[in-house]
Order: C-alpha cells, then sequence, then structure tokens
DNA sequence: AAGTGGTCTAGACCACGTC
DNA sequence: ACGTGGTCTAGACCACTTC
C-alpha cells in the first residue's frame, strides 16, 4: 500500500529552496555561493544531491561554476546577453552587437493584448520603451518593448539605457530572464520603417515578436522588432 | 609531476564507445539497449559513470528512457521529427504540420557553394530534392534539398518521399540528424514562388537556410525553405 | 516477484586555481 | 598547501513496469 500520490524527489525540494534564496538575492550577480560541502551540510543533503541542483542551474544558465574556484551567480554581462538573446548575425558568419539610435520610454496604462500576453490585470501599467538600434553603425532595428511596470519602478528615469536591457533588468531590478517565446515573420517595410531605419517602403523587414519570462516563473517583457534583411539574418542552431 | 597534457574522463571514452555502437547499428531504432548494471559490467565502470553517459545521449535525444522499461534508441518518428525541426506555426499558437505536395529527385555533380557548405570533394555528387509543402491543404512552402549522395545511395528510387525526411534518414540510411544550423531572413516573393505556392510578386516571404548535422559529425544536408509569411510564424524558444 | 531506471548517500581521488 | 569543483565508485533504497 504505497500510494505516493505526490512524490516529490530531494533534489527538487532543494532547487526550490537554492532558487528562492537566488532570487531574493542573497547573492549579487557575480558573488559566489558556499562551496558544495557548506551548502550541503548546510541543508542536510550529500554533495550528490546539492550537486545535482547546482548543475541544474548552471544548465539554465542561472549560475556558473568554475573549477577550482567554486559556483557563481551568473551575471548577465552586456556580452553574455547579447550573445545569448540577440540572434542578428551577417549571412554565413559573424554575429553582430547593436549599438543604440534613439530612445523613448514612457509609463502609461497597459492596453488590453498587452494585459493579454503579459498576463496583467485589468489596472496595470506598463513601461513602453521604443527604440532604434544601428548594426555596424546603420540604423537597422526599431524595437517596441513593453514591461510589466511594478516589476520595474523608476526605470523611466534612466536617461541613457545599456546596450542590453536583460542586465539591467538583473543588476537593478533584479529580474532574470531565462526564457524568451519568439515568432518570426517577414512582412513588408512602413512608412515608419522608412523613416526610422532607412529601407524602402516595400521591402522585406523580419519582424520578431518576443515574450520573455523570467526565474520564478512570470511573463514580463514583450517585444516587437523590426528589422531590415539586406545582408542580414537571424541565426540559431536547434539541437 | 602531473603533466595531464590530455586529460580525458572516464565517462567520455565511454561515451565515444556507446556513440560508435549506436551509430554502428547495433540496436535499431525503438529496440532497448542492455540495463545500465549490464552495460556497466560489461564496460567495467561503475553504474553511475555509464548513466552519465547514458543522460548525456538522451539530452542529445538519441537515446530515450523509460523508467521501470528501459534504454531505447530514440525513434525519429513523423510527428517527433516534426516538432523537434519543423517550425511553423499559426501566430499566438497551433504548431502545423506540413503534408506534400510535389516533389522532384535528382543525382547530379555537386556544385561550388554545395561543396564548400557540406565540406565535400571536388567530384562528389549530391542528391537534389525539390519540393512544395502544404499546410491546411495550402501550398505555403517551397524547399530545395541539397544532400551528400554518399550516405544516401538510392534515394532517388524511392517513388513517395515521407512527410519527414529525417526520419527516412535514420531509418533507411542510418543517419541520425542531431543538430542544425539556420539563417532566417525576410525576402520578397520571385515569379518562382508565384507560381509555386501562389504567393503575389513581391510579397513578404521567409527564407530558412539550414545546415543539418548528422551524429558522427558531419554535415549531411542544405535545406532552403521559402515560406509565405501571411497568417503564419517562426516559432522558437530560446533558453 | 523480478527487473528497470531514478534517487540518495558516503567516501575517495583528481584537476584546477590561489595563496 | 589548501579549497574548490569534477570524476568515479559501491551500495542502498525507491518508483515504475511487466509478468
Amino acid at each position: 500500500m504505497n500510494e505516493t500520490p505526490g512524490f516529490r524527489p530531494l533534489y527538487r525540494q532543494v532547487y526550490e529552496i537554492v532558487v528562492r534564496r537566488v532570487v531574493q538575492g542573497e547573492w549579487r550577480p557575480g558573488e559566489a555561493l558556499p562551496s558544495e560541502q557548506n551548502l550541503a551540510r548546510e541543508l542536510g543533503v550529500s554533495q550528490g544531491t546539492i550537486r545535482k541542483v547546482l548543475d541544474a542551474l548552471t544548465a539554465e544558465k542561472v549560475l556558473v561554476r568554475h573549477q577550482g574556484k567554486g559556483t557563481f551567480i551568473a551575471e548577465n554581462t552586456q556580452e553574455r546577453a547579447q550573445f545569448r538573446f540577440f540572434r542578428m548575425a551577417r549571412p554565413g558568419g559573424k554575429r553582430l552587437s547593436p549599438t543604440l539610435g534613439s530612445e523613448n520610454v514612457r509609463v502609461r496604462a497597459a492596453r488590453a493584448p498587452e494585459r493579454e500576453r503579459l498576463e496583467l490585470a485589468r489596472e496595470a501599467r506598463v513601461v513602453e520603451i521604443s527604440r532604434v538600434r544601428l548594426l555596424d553603425g546603420v540604423p537597422a532595428i526599431r524595437e517596441l518593448i513593453v514591461l510589466a511596470a511594478d516589476l520595474f519602478a523608476g526605470i523611466e528615469k534612466i536617461t541613457e539605457l545599456p546596450n542590453s536591457l536583460y542586465s539591467l533588468y538583473q543588476a537593478k531590478f533584479g529580474v532574470t530572464i531565462v526564457t524568451t517565446h519568439e515568432e518570426l515573420s517577414a512582412q513588408l517595410a512602413t512608412a515608419d520603417d522608412h523613416r526610422q531605419i532607412g529601407v524602402d517602403i516595400g521591402s522585406p523587414v523580419l519582424v520578431i515578436d518576443r515574450l520573455a519570462v523570467c526565474l520564478p516563473e512570470r511573463k514580463v517583457e514583450w517585444r516587437l522588432s523590426r528589422v531590415r534583411s539586406d545582408n542580414l539574418v537571424y541565426a540559431i542552431t536547434l539541437t
């Protein structure tokens, strides 16, 4: 008579404990966690069990481990965040990093489609960021970003937003993006595209509709990017 | 004085042994491998070590494991291969499965760009497959597929190619695709696009340039897909 | 009941980085 | 020399499947 209706392995519980402590900011980005031995003793489990947890969080890119040094909170540094979630490249090769063109930030009430995508309450507010980014100095991307305002209080007061917003989210607001869902399509350039990124009206643009999810599972950012498609590709490896 | 110039952990060597046996077809797709205990004994390592290897191959989707039953060679069934490497969907939701429109297969000498992409010798031959695929019954995708002919001898004699070629590659030619590199861009529909998938000339199409890599690392397929972009997206989750 | 993968432990030793 | 993560082992027990 073994019912075991809700069997949950020990490492699962330990995983949740560690995640909670990471999310609460017990260790800052770049800082080291206690060693495996110490964590194991502290939580009353064996080294093998805590190891399984730390390895899982490393696979999720929440932690980084260095043999001989320790286990650290992963830093969403500019470069790292860039190469992880920004996937534009030249055909056949070199990954690109965008630089900032112009930007515009405002806080306003959420509209219906935004509430739906971000799963917000009726009276919720959002931060809207619209900006133009350059590739090799040429205007190439239009971005419209919508954030759940409750998580990013005061972001509109930051004058110069960094290149990679995800490192800002982590450093200033404690929001770690771990997953994004993207939908790509091809569309024709509009008059606005022409004005902002200089493409001819009716030329092809790649449109990326992205929903970003943070560590304690929550949808926090909706981003629409329109990218000029001349001599430029979205590069991805599936495994 | 410990030089350890080429230190390689035991599980690495075991991994290569198991991969070799899988590639040589010692077990057929769907068939069970020996149990962990038996494999461990056979290879002279502990259960923990063989376990690490089998878990890695499971992560690579080469094996599938079922508690209480055993470890099996993963089958690239139609549905599975579809959902793994075919990423078209309706906006906001439902993944789609294509069906076959028309197809055309021929074997010919490799051209220069094909030799370069597939890393083929000067005198190599390739299989060229061009086909049109339907989504919900409507012509939607033009595919041009180029294969290294030496691995797929006789494929041109197969009259009706299956929906997912990757399951065919595995079942009939022992080629297991494990990775693909894709480059996406937006382009304008050509006269050929109009003829074959019915889009207006000058409307936007999503172009996917894919290079597929099989298990003992080798580039085996180059595929160019042109997809109509009305009410259709390429859906992907980044982690 | 028997066999499989999944979990968990305790302990040993190794490679790496730092002091 | 020391502490860290990385590897490897041996053994126990658990949950799941099949007979």
